[in-house]
DNA sequence: ACTTTTAGTGGAATCGATTCCACAAAAGGA
DNA sequence: TCCTTTTGTGGAATCGATTCCACTAAAAGT
């Protein structure tokens, strides 16, 4: 592979020239100047970016953890962080923590080994372990979906989203409605989404039935044992469910409809994510729409912000959500 | 940053010793072995793979050049990719083309200057520019999704997946079958999915109304327009629909659904891509199954072989395909 | 005509690792 | 006991760029 000093020598100039030139810094002559151009077209030499950031400590690059890379979610944030970050020369070094904790921090220090300019994790938890890997960090890191403490965070609204989508449902006449809720390890997910339904229960006075209260992962299959168990465990069954995830939501569904329950009629479902099935199972779901594209790039230009010392460390954010009220509940 | 100097002054020793019990490699007393793990211990030092890397001319990065991040597709492939190259130390430094030949090019640039091991190439085109590009590059390449001349190549067997299918639809008793294509410049998409069909209807004596043949982009929207110019254009108005992807036959449902035309009775419908949504429309749509994650993986190890060189160069692969036939096929 | 700027250039140090080589001490073999 | 291995160590070169600094020649100022 072509070096630097190729260049130099069948240019007949000094390698300092061609950094020049190659940097457009400094005085350097027109006739220097085209002699290094041509012999770069001709050699096709590509400057190693390796060989620059050992020098200016800065390697142009931000990596990302994902929980998992194939998800909805984690596609359109990177989206809209890769859309930040493109346009001011930065790559994404992607990292996988396949939702273990222990693979997270392992990826955190594998980032840090390759010098990343800042990292930008998509929190699933805030275990101990977690939060003391973070914190003898050497790279500037930002999350997104959990309220990192003492970590600058992106945080959804998780609160509001849930407390208001209940509301609406209730506004629709529902005095019993069932959740379907995730483990509480998720901080944003588990707890926080929880919270917000028992709260809008409480304000208007219902009552909840503990069988109306189900937990599960994820995925689909959740969703349809849950539904199962609210369904076989009630004394009394909800008229609606709000699953705090569309995957859960569409899962409820699949067993309503094996069960021949009429959705909205006998049983109206909502979830949350605006994922893109919620458009076009049928009935249509009611979700909670986070525009995740959106949030991706708050995070990158908080991370941005922060690599550039414009900003004061640790600034939270929460970010808009837009309830979208569909064929699925009435 | 604490660096290996760092670590071998802590621990009386020379940078050479650090380096060895870093690697193990060459002999190493167990005296200065623990001396040098108890200076990284109270450090935290982590050595920096960029160095390393200049020296030993390996960064154990693979690029990965994505027509679009936040596509069903891509996110399967990454995900299959990942599975591999993660096992084997490698990372993934994320690269998005934008649907642009334009940025594909500059992403190859881009990525050679990273000095990235290999690059997998998740390719929608072979324009001659792209391929210049390709050829003059002096790293490691595989492509998948399109048969790349010159390059190791994964391809899904759109050829035969499009006749079966077609011939699926015939064997049911349609005679008459519409087709949602896209733009040719897509080799595999565009042209030999439509080959395979026109190929079917003609090996069983069909004959295709112009009207018939449609083409979109890769949208949903796309879909719905096609279906209704199917609609609205054929003298004889078919009694199937073949699109080349899931998400134009959605499309397809959609305006169906709105004219009130029943899938599959008066009309059957079928995709190609397996999509989760595919699973969940009403009714469920006939679709291929190609197996992303699988082909991730598959082109991941192939690269691996490129860089282990325990492979002659220039092998080609079709990934095989699974027809399920679900109720919008009748 | 002499001093001060401005242009233009290259030598050499530097970034943080690995690795070749030389060398010394200890262990093993004759 | 002397010679050969084995073990253990560190100096110095290297990877491919950037950048500080010194230096010369030309241009500008007085």
């Amino acid at each position: 592979m072509v070096t630097i000093l190729d260049i130099a020598k069948l240019a007949e100039v000094s390698r300092t020239t061609v950094s020049r030139v190659l940097n457009d810094s400094g005085y350097v002559s027109d006739k220097a100047r085209v002699k290094v151009l041509e012999a770069i077209e001709q050699t096709g030499y590509v400057p190693s970016e390796q060989a620059k950031s050992l020098r200016t400590k800065k390697t142009k690059v931000i990596g990302v953890i994902l929980p998992k890379i194939s998800t909805e979610t984690a596609s359109r944030v990177v989206d809209g962080i890769d859309h930040v970050l493109s346009e001011k020369g930065y790559q994404i070094l992607l990292a996988n923590a396949n939702l273990q904790v222990e693979k997270e921090i392992e990826q955190l220090k594998l980032l840090e080994s390759r010098r990343v300019d800042g990292i930008i994790l998509l929190a699933t938890n805030l275990e101990e372990k977690l939060l003391k890997a973070i914190a003898d960090l050497n790279v500037p890191l930002v999350a997104l979906g959990q309220d990192v403490p003492g970590i600058p965070s992106i945080v959804y609204d998780d609160y509001r989203s849930a407390k208001e989508l209940t509301e609406t449902i209730i506004s629709k006449g529902h005095k019993h409605i069932g959740f379907i809720g995730v483990y509480e390890t998720d901080e944003a997910v588990g707890k926080v989404r929880k919270q917000g339904y028992m709260d809008a229960m409480k304000d208007h006075g219902l009552v909840i039935e503990e069988a109306w209260i189900q937990k599960g992962k994820f995925d689909i299959e959740s969703g349809y044992d849950a539904m199962k168990k609210i369904l076989s465990n009630s004394n009394h069954t909800p008229t609606a469910t709000f699953a705090v995830t569309d995957r859960l939501a569409i899962g409820a569904m699949e067993y309503l409809k094996e069960k021949q329950i009429v959705i909205p009629d006998q049983m109206a479902i909502a979830g949350i994510g605006a994922s893109e099935i919620s458009k076009y199972v049928s009935p249509r779901l009611t979700t909670v729409d986070y525009n995740n594209e959106n949030a991706g790039m708050e995070t990158a230009r908080l991370l941005l912000d922060q690599l550039n010392g414009s900003e004061e460390k640790m600034r939270k954010l929460s970010m808009d959500y837009r309830l979208i009220v569909r064929d699925s509940l009435r």
